[in-house]
DNA sequence: GATAGGGGTTCCACCTGATGGAAGGTCAAT
DNA sequence: ATTGACCTTCCATCAGGTGGAACCCCTATC
């Protein structure tokens, strides 16, 4: 099967897929004409890369995920163990974003968004540099 | 000031004040040695773009919230159109993040994490293959 | 005066995870 | 023979820095 069709039936892009080959995630043949010739399990690799990646999963892991679903002798704790440090990692960024969140409506709340040059936004960027200051008088 | 103090002040690594200058952030002045040498306002808008980035601002709306910081003639609307982009932005990735991590969750809760080789999670990444084949065949 | 240390400088490479585009080969149909 | 849709490689670019090498500067100490 040559990339165009892969690319349908993965979800990902062409360029996508040539690039998981130079990292060496998947390793199709090649036909004489030197297009690539992907198997089945070749797409297969691709499609369940398509869904890790959409898990959040680096390309490490989805390397790490690979080798573990192709090797019989796993175990499911080694799986589990990948994808609670994921699951980890996605936590942290949710409450990060939504630490984020949280000040910028606050701060967007308080704005008037109008003519005038007033501006809480900006003034509480600019304002912890006095906080900074503050904290470096003290210290 | 040096870039050493700068970085203390400020709270940003000396590496990322250097790149800041690089892309045109700041234009601190050099001394006879070739050292920069950063007044006051450089320290500020180093302070600035700290907090801006923390909340998630990307460096070209760091560089038109700088631009209004040092505007007087901005209205407040300006800064809370970026504002309200930037808050939106955020949304969307904790909605993105929050729908991983429901799909996640659930698949980590359903592998037992033992000795054993069946595993739900790599069962779920690799069972979509059949989904999108199965679209491939309905389309 | 030599030397050690803790600054500073530039420049280039690397990171993640692709994506865009140029220049050119291949293939099936007209 | 030529068009158009494929495919190939290679190189550059994006964000937002970070790491390291090789080298300069300044002060203090012996």
């Amino acid at each position: 099967m040559n990339i165009g069709d892969v690319a349908e039936r993965s979800g990902l892009p062409a360029k996508t897929i040539r690039y998981y080959e130079d990292i060496g995630l998947v390793k199709p043949l090649r036909s004489a004409n030197g297009y690539r010739s992907f198997r089945d399990r070749d797409v297969h690799k691709l499609a369940f890369l398509g869904r890790a990646r959409a898990l959040g999963f680096s390309i490490e892991d989805c390397r790490n995920l690979l080798k573990l679903y192709e090797d019989d002798d796993r175990t499911s704790s080694e799986v589990k163990q990948i994808a609670e440090v994921q699951l980890d990692r996605i936590d942290r960024k949710i409450a990060e974003l939504t630490e984020m969140r949280a000040t910028l409506a606050h701060l967007v709340d308080a704005c008037a968004g109008d003519h005038r040059p007033d501006c809480p936004i900006l003034a509480d960027l600019a304002a912890k540099e006095e906080e900074i200051a503050l904290l470096n008088e003290a210290g």
